[in-house]
This record gives structure tokens, C-alpha cells and sequence, in this order.
DNA sequence: GATCGGAATGTCAACGTTGTCAACGGCTCT
DNA sequence: AGAGCCGTTGACAACGTTGACATTCCGATC
């Protein structure tokens, strides 16, 4: 077997420093109780011989591993999870956190969840959509009494903690936009069931429509957040007797699908059907025209359940939160009013 | 702070086997001298018991930890990442190796990295592009006495290790095909040129052409893989005196780009202009027309990268290799005959 | 000047695993 | 029957750090 360089560790810290390991380790650690000379003595030595604290030791002697988990499902959807990865990271790093990637299939399984923790002995754990919502994971975390935030859950539980945009009332807005074009026949393509946030999207959407009268006028068809099942969903809509002069997919991917169906019909976007998406995902601006659509603020809202999540790791009994972020309306070509 | 909920450790199993915690150790790590019934027995209890080795105490122990580093650049081109990040997980998992990721900004010191092998230990480390020629990195690799694998590098060097695509063959034969719809003046949208697949890339277009004899008509423009770069790469292109009857452009962002602007033009894909991608990645069936493009087998190549990882961990001076793997020409409709 | 108290520092045993080496059996070979 | 060997097993000391607790130091108090 290879050999390791030999590395620096807290006993050369402090044979330099000429105190004892547990004080280097104090400093370190920044506990109280150190005079500011010898903090500065031994920070002063560490740096010179490039001390870095050995992860695995610190996990295995303390009682937290200063680690915690991510539970993605790999398959779709990647500019989410990209964005989830970035803001865990970014508040991860500032609080001296660091990630541990799980990639999973679909359904996660508890024992997964469990071998995960056990073997790595993560401090606390993220779920991200739609991993939030599997039962057998957050079961087996809470059975470890293992910390957790669910990002964008779809149903908020009593006793949990979550992050979660505002879909809902963005997906209102969004409606209410297109509606303001003078478009009467609108169009809805959902997402994929098992992500809280499809659901949450129709409703917003179908709520209003009912508060402009519109509701009987509602045309939703099912989708999965993948290009292709909006294209489908698109035919499916324009193929109506009375075809939706407006179209809103659940995600990008699939609107930008909605404008590649139309192109097929013959249909110039937006002069005879306009298109909305959601996530403003680098897909809203590869289409063409450019997509309207809404801005979820995936990076803040995972950043913001990571700090969450490790500040409920220093509380013995912390209180459940639910934060809600709002989302943005961005305005692009993909709108125009209905053809007369 | 928090308790952790009790685990089993290896001296649980040992105690429920009636065995040493080192047979437990050997049985658990598939070492030999076991006698099948004693191993059948601890396995018995392992699971049973669900037992899962603790990877900071193994790490700290052993020589090795098992896991290997993955130093990836965060800003662009994260569909790359997405599939390196698959191929390498699939990879070592098979092996029992977990991935450590490390997000990093465009240029990693060489002390990032040092810091990172110290603390985490890793037995291993991958270099996607672009870090793959980050010669910080690669030094301070080196200094550490770290194996580390080179993914699609720029420049193939003597003792390294790399894994690559066959870049410039695959867009010799991606030009080849454009020639042979009957293009003669053929534009071509250069990538970031801190990859090497961009020169690559560059080489095959233009060793084609000269192949061909028109080595002249070679009009080739900067680009640095965004779909932006694209957008301008085309709109300079088509500027010219003689405009190309067809782009091929180093990525699928930049071919959505140069779509986008040719639909500016109030040209019609592929009638007036016929365009050309490299990749293979989503965006390539998000555009209208669909882009013919070219297949690389990231996944794969990130996979063989791990694989050929793990192997040289265990030799003391492993023999340097240099793997090319072919890609695949994928031809859609964005490419047709230039309107004589 | 003895006593006290709190800040500063040190000692030592964990943590859960692997590496080293020694011990034990049963077998073959003389 | 004794020597030698090999396959099997175990005892014990690492690994680098933190937690619990002990000790020292120093100034304030009586």
C-alpha cells in the first residue's frame, strides 16, 4: 500500500508552541479560557507548519463530526440540485460545516438512510425535494434522532423544520400576469406529482383563475419537469376544441418543450400562443424567445435551511420553524396578447 | 449539544459472534485466513445487528480511508459535473470507495488543495477540466505524494495518469459531415480555451478542412462555452463578407446560442444556416430545430478515471496511462444542404 | 500571610477501527 | 514422537482528536 506523506499534526503544534496538546486544541476550536499571547503563539506555529485538524480524528473523538448530509435524487432536474449543492455549500463553509453528498434513486429506502448515517455519522441532514417528502427517510432519520430540514416539502409537518419559495402565491402572481395580457384560455401544465412544489403551483394558478371568475376555463394537464412531457402536455392542450391561447408549464424544462410543440403546430410564440415557465433555470434563456417566467430562490433557500439546520444542532429541544422565501416575476418575450 | 443515538460498533458484533473485534475487522474487510463457518457466523450478527463500519475510525486507523476527492470548478458548464459526478460515484461505490466534493472558485490555489487532502485525507483525487491542468493543484497533488487522475487535461503528460475523449477526431468527423452536405464556407465557435477539449476540438475542425482543401475558408471566432459567447460568436460570423452557410459550434450552450441568433437575422435553421453542436447535453433537444451534436461519454470517462484511481492506490508505482475513449456522432435536424 | 476563587493549562482516557505480532491448533514430514 | 509449517485467531498498541477532570497559577480577600 502506498504511503501517506507524513502530515502535521496537533502534538507538532504543540511540541512548536511549547504547550500542551489540549491547549492547541482549545485555540483551534476557539474555546475561551486561553491567554491572547498563547492563542497567538500557537496560531502562529500552526500556520507555519500548515496544521490542518485531522477530520476523521475530530469525528471520531468529539461528539459531532462538524459534517452533514445531502440526500438528492439524481435522475432529473439537475440545475435544482446544482443550485441546492451551492447554497448548502456557501453556508455550510462560513459555519465551518462540510457536505456529504448522497446521490439516491428514486425511492430512497430507510435502511439507506440509516447505513448513510451510521457510517458516516453525519451531524444533521438536508432534504432536498422530493426526498423531503419520503416517508421511509425522514422515519429512519427521526428514529436516529438525526437533525434534519426538508427543502421545499410538500406537505409541512407539525414538529419539523422546513424551507420552502412561496410557489403558491408565485404561480397566483404569474397568472395574474398572463391574465393581464387579456388572455381568457389559459393552460397549465403540472409537474411532477411527487415535488410539493406542483401541486402548490396548480393551486396558486387555479386560485387565480377562481378570483377572475375563470375557474370553469382551468386546462391542466398532467407533466413530469421533463421537456419532453411538456411538449406532450402542449399537444395535448392545443388539440382541445377550444385550445389555450397562453400556456403555463410547471418548470422551464417543459415550457421550453410547450415552445418546441408549438413550433411543430406551426405556431409562432408569442404572437399565437404565449409561454410561461418557472425556476428561471438556465433553460428560460435558451429558448427562444425568452422565457417568462418566475425566479425560486433555490440557492437562498437552501442556504438558509443549512443554517437552520446547524443551528438546531447545538439545541438540545429547538423549536420546529417553517420559512417561506418569496419568488421573483421575470418578465421576458415569451407573453404577448392574444390574437384578436 | 445533541446525543447521539447509540450505534453498534464492531465490538458488538464481536461480543454477539463470540469472536475477536479483529475477526470481525477481517471478515468485514473480506481479508483472508477466515474459516467460512466463523465468517458466515459474524456476518450473521453484522447484520442482524446492522452493523455499518464507522469511516472516520477506519480512516484514522488504516492507511487509507477509502475515499477519494473530487475538485470541481462550480461556475459554468454544470451539466459536465452532473455527469462526471455520476460515472465517478457509480464507480467508486462499486469499488467501496465514497467521493469527498470540493466546489471550487475558478482558480484553486495550491494551498486550497494541500488544505483539503489534510484534512480530509482522501487516498485519491480526480481533475475534471478545467482543474485537470491547474498546475497548482497538480504541484501540490504531487508534493503530497497523493494520486490524482486527470479528466480530459489539456496537455497529456509523460508520468500522469489522464482520461480523455477523442476530441479532435470527433469533430474531424463532425466537420467531415457538414462538408458532406455541401457546405464549403463553415464557421466554427471556439470553446474556453482553459480546456484542452478546445484546442482539441479546434485541431480536428480545421485538420478536416485541410484535408478537404479548404483550409482557406476556415473562419474560426472565440467563445467561451456559455451560450451568450455563442449568441456573438454567430452574430461575428454572419457579419462577414462571406457569411458561413453553416456553424458548428465547441458546446450545445453555444449552438443554442448561435440559433438564437440566426433567429435575430431572420434566419431560418437549418434552411438559411445549418449549425452544429458538441456534447450532447440537454440543451442539444431543448433547441428547434434539435441540434445534431456529438456524444461524449462523460459518465463513462469520469468512471473509467475512478476506476483507474482506485487501481493505481494500491500499486506502489503504478504505470502511467493515458485513456482516449471515442465519441459518438449524433446526427438530429439542424443541419441540411446550403441553399445553392 | 494564609485562604480562596477563577482563569489558564495539563493529564489521561476515551472514540472505533486497523496493523503488528504472538499464540494456538492441526497437519505433514522426518 | 518431535520439528516445522500454515491457517486461524486474539491481544494490544497505534491513529489524531476531544471531553472530563486535575492541577497550577495569580490576584483578591480577610
Amino acid at each position: 500500500m502506498r504511503r501517506q506523506s507524513p502530515t502535521t499534526t496537533i502534538r507538532d503544534v504543540a511540541q512548536g508552541a511549547d504547550v500542551s496538546i489540549k491547549t492547541v486544541s482549545r485555540v483551534v476550536n476557539n474555546e475561551p479560557n486561553v491567554r491572547p499571547e498563547t492563542r497567538a503563539r500557537v496560531l502562529e506555529v500552526a500556520r507555519a507548519l500548515q496544521y490542518e485538524p485531522n477530520l476523521a480524528a475530530r469525528g471520531l473523538a468529539g461528539r459531532r463530526t462538524l459534517s452533514i448530509g445531502l440526500l438528492y435524487e439524481t435522475p432529473h432536474e439537475f440545475s435544482y440540485v446544482k443550485q441546492v449543492l451551492e447554497g448548502a455549500f456557501a453556508a455550510g463553509e462560513a459555519a465551518g460545516y462540510s457536505l456529504l453528498l448522497r446521490p439516491c434513486t428514486a425511492q430512497p429506502s430507510g435502511d439507506d438512510t440509516r447505513r448513510f448515517v451510521r457510517q458516516t455519522r453525519v451531524d444533521g441532514v438536508l432534504l432536498p425535494a422530493p426526498i423531503s417528502d419520503c416517508g421511509e427517510v425522514t422515519e429512519a432519520l427521526a428514529e436516529l434522532n438525526t437533525p434534519f430540514v426538508q427543502i421545499s416539502p410538500k406537505t409541512v409537518r407539525e414538529g419539523w423544520t422546513s424551507v420552502s419559495p412561496n410557489d403558491r402565491q408565485a404561480c397566483y402572481a404569474l397568472t395574474e400576469h398572463v391574465l393581464a395580457f387579456g388572455h381568457r384560455r389559459v393552460g397549465f401544465v403540472r409537474g411532477d406529482e411527487r415535488h410539493g412544489a406542483s401541486a402548490n403551483r396548480l393551486a396558486g394558478h387555479l386560485g387565480c383563475l377562481q378570483a377572475h371568475g375563470l375557474a370553469d376555463a382551468a386546462q391542466a394537464v398532467a407533466g413530469q419537469f421533463d421537456f419532453e412531457s411538456g411538449r406532450r402536455g402542449a399537444h395535448q392542450l392545443l388539440r382541445s376544441a377550444a385550445p389555450p391561447t397562453a400556456i403555463i408549464a410547471s418548470n422551464d424544462d417543459m415550457a421550453a418543450g410547450v415552445i418546441v410543440a408549438a413550433r411543430e403546430l406551426g405556431l409562432d410564440v408569442p404572437r399565437d400562443l404565449s409561454v410561461a415557465g418557472f425556476d428561471d433555470s438556465p433553460a428560460a434563456l435558451h429558448t427562444w424567445p425568452p422565457l417568462t417566467t418566475v425566479r425560486q430562490p433555490v440557492g437562498e433557500i437552501a442556504g438558509r435551511a443549512t443554517e437552520m439546520l446547524i443551528e438546531r444542532l447545538g439545541d438540545e429541544d429547538p423549536e420546529p420553524r417553517h420559512l417561506v422565501l418569496e419568488c421573483e416575476l421575470v418578465v421576458r418575450a415569451s407573453m404577448a396578447a392574444p390574437a384578436s
